[in-house]
Parts: structure tokens; sequence; C-alpha cells
DNA sequence: CCTACCGATCGGTAGG
DNA sequence: CCTACCGATCGGTAGG
């Protein structure tokens, strides 16, 4: 049971994972043309065993997307890119932020956000919930890095704060991803660390609460 | 040629539609399952003819997503009702639109968004372009009414300033969309009227440029 | 892990 | 505008 290794071991496949296989291979087809544009074929195809092969793995299409909705959602990069950012206020924590996404992330938007929207659209969010449940509580940890025992904020309910800050970086995929070269290159440039910018301070100046 | 009525003309089907039938069926099928996940036959059904009826109308399924995505695309409504806000400062006007959009197509975020993942998704953009050049400028006009000749602003470049927020109203549909219900009453609660407020100044004191 | 097969359904068309 | 059909492909399984 412990490290007894018989002479009659499979040929030791030298790393190979079938189901590792099927997983890359589901994901990028999944991301390139939808669950329904993607046939078992191809998945099997692309893993480089057969149609029947796949099935001993996985019972059914379905499960397969499961599993990479689970298991293989950048949000896992996502979340260890903005806790590793690095600064004594929150402007420099955010900025580093906001670089450390750009490296990665930003270069392949869709890859981000595809399987969500598959998701929810293909599947009506039916996995989301149980998403939901596993990710919220790790958000809510990595949020306090940047609001914990800031007294230079206004002070604004934390949920909302957080929200705002989700829907920073999730606008800026978005847009990236929906108008990317269309947009002039002058709404592109630092456009990242110009969001924080407005995250922080606004669009206004900070003396006019009011005027005509 | 002009309003001469012929005996033979067809009884007059009373607003009878059969290509609008046929798009408003598309989209609420496209919509709720996607373009893979949506027969023609299903579209037929739900529009009250055959399928090869319908082949009479369209000369394939992609040029039905097509006409459903340039010509019942919802933005129209989002652009009308964020021109149609009422208010003498910048702070009124855009929490008014924030208002009108609260009402219609918060109801409903995924009407909004689905068509334009379905098009990223499934069909890898390749309509964005045209669909972008048609509705940036009216982006842009829309846009004047909220920045022009306004002496309270910090002055940040101006497509940022508008990239910033769409971002705004974007990322509130989606966070709605895909987390809605999971959400706390606090995270959601006068959500729309925050993100604004976080928009006009930031989520900092305003006399806090820096602190340890 | 593969080959060969199942019934069902797909987008699209012929012919009227 | 409909019925009846085309070849192709789908998700999944049997049997080995």
């Amino acid at each position: 049971m412990t490290d007894q290794i018989a002479s009659s071991a499979p040929p030791a496949p030298l790393t190979r994972n079938t189901r590792q296989d099927i997983l890359d291979a589901a994901q990028r087809l999944f991301t390139e043309n939808g669950y329904h544009g993607t046939s078992m074929r191809r998945i099997a195809e692309e893993a480089g065993i057969s149609l029947g092969a796949a099935y001993n793995h996985f019972a059914s299409k379905e499960d397969i997307f499961l599993a990479v909705f689970i298991e293989l959602h950048p949000y896992r990069d996502l979340i260890a890119r903005i806790v590793s950012a690095q600064g004594d206020d929150i402007e420099a924590l955010m900025h580093d932020a906001a670089h450390n996404l750009e490296d990665g992330l930003l270069a392949r938007p869709d890859q981000f956000l595809a399987l969500m929207f598959i998701e929810l659209v293909e599947f009506k969010g039916k996995h989301i919930s149980g998403f939901f449940q596993e990710i919220f509580p790790q958000i809510i940890v990595a949020s306090q890095r940047f609001f914990s025992n800031r007294e230079n904020l206004r002070g604004l309910p934390p949920l909302i704060q957080l929200r705002g800050l989700l829907g920073l970086f999730f606008s800026y995929f978005i847009t990236e991803w929906v108008f990317g070269e269309n947009l002039p290159p002058e709404a592109r440039e630092n456009g990242l660390h110009y969001m924080v910018d407005i995250y922080l301070h606004g669009i206004m100046k900070p003396d006019s609460k009011e005027a005509a």
C-alpha cells in the first residue's frame, strides 16, 4: 500500500495524463466555439484519443464542461495576481495589481470570460451557485488587503466598494474584448491605470460637489 | 403603383409580419440557448410557420442571427434611456440616467448581454466591427450631454472618461447577471447609484492623495 | 483504449 | 407557404 512497486505496473507513460489532455482540449474548444459548437469528436481528436476513450474518463459532455468550469477557470490566476500586489498605500497597491493584470489576463480577455458566458447562456447559469460559494470567500479575503484599516477611504459599504472594484476589472476586460482593436489608441493606452484612478478619485474635481 | 388595390390582393393578413415573427422567436431562443443550441426547426415552430417557410425569408441560420444582432439589439434602448436623463448638473444627470436604467434593463440583464456574447464566442466577433462603427458615433453624441462644457471635471482624456462610464454600466449588468441573487442585499440595494457615486467621486476621501 | 455502430437531429433543399 | 426528403453530424454505447 505504501511504496511497493510491482513489476507488472503499467509501462510508465511518462507523465501522460489523458484526463488532463481532455480538459485542456475542451477548454480551448469551448472558449473558441461555445459548448454546443464543440463536438465530443473534436475534443477527443484534439486530446489525441478516440471518442470511446473520452467516455472512459467522463460520463458525458456536460461533465467535461463542468470539470473545465470548476477546475480550469482562470479566476484563480486573477485572484493570485491581485493578492500578490505590492505597495505601501492603497494607491500604489491598486496600480501594482493593475500592472500584474495587464501582463497576463489582458492579453487574452476571451479566455477569462468565455467560460462564464457559456455557462450563463448555454447552461442558464445552473452551475453558478456552487461556483459563487467557492469564490466569494476568497474574494473577501483578497479584498481585505486593499480596504482593511484604511483611514483615507470615504467609508462606503464594504460590499459596494468591492463590487465597484470587481466591476472595474470586469468592465476593462469586457470593453477590451468586445471593442479591442476598434478602439482609438487614446482610449486604450494606460487604460487600466486610468480606471484605477477613476475608482480611487472619481472624474470630478475634489472640491466641486455642486455646480450649475 | 400608388394606392391601386386590385381585387386579387392577398386576403390582408391583418398586420401579420412573418419576418418579424421569425426574428422575435430567434432572439428569444438565441438568448436562452445560444446560437448552436437553437435549431432552425425550433425557430420556425415558435414563429408559427414551417421550416421551409423560414428559408423563404432568410437564406441561412446565420443570416437570421445577423438580422437579430443588428436590428433587435437592445443597445438602442440603453442609449435612449441614457440620453433622456434630466438634471441640472452632472451629478443629477447621471443619477437620473441610472434610475432610468434600473427600470428597464436591470430586470433582464441577460437580454442585453447574451447576444453580444454569442457573437463573441460562437462567431468569434466577426460581426463586431460593423456594429462598432454604427454604435460608436451615437455613444459619442450621447456622452456630450454629460461631459461637454463642465468646469467641475478633472479633465481626464475624454475617451477614457467615456470608457469608465460604459464600464460602470457594463459591470453592473454583468455582476447582476452573473451573481444576481447570490449577492447579499447590502451589495445590491441602490447599487447602481453607488456605482455612479464612485465614478464621480472615487472611494477615497477627497483630501487624501497620499497616506501611510 | 479502439472500432463500429445506434437513433436522433442537424442545416438546408426540391418540388409543388 | 408546406411536405418530404438529402447527406452529415451529433451524443452516446456495445463489445472487445
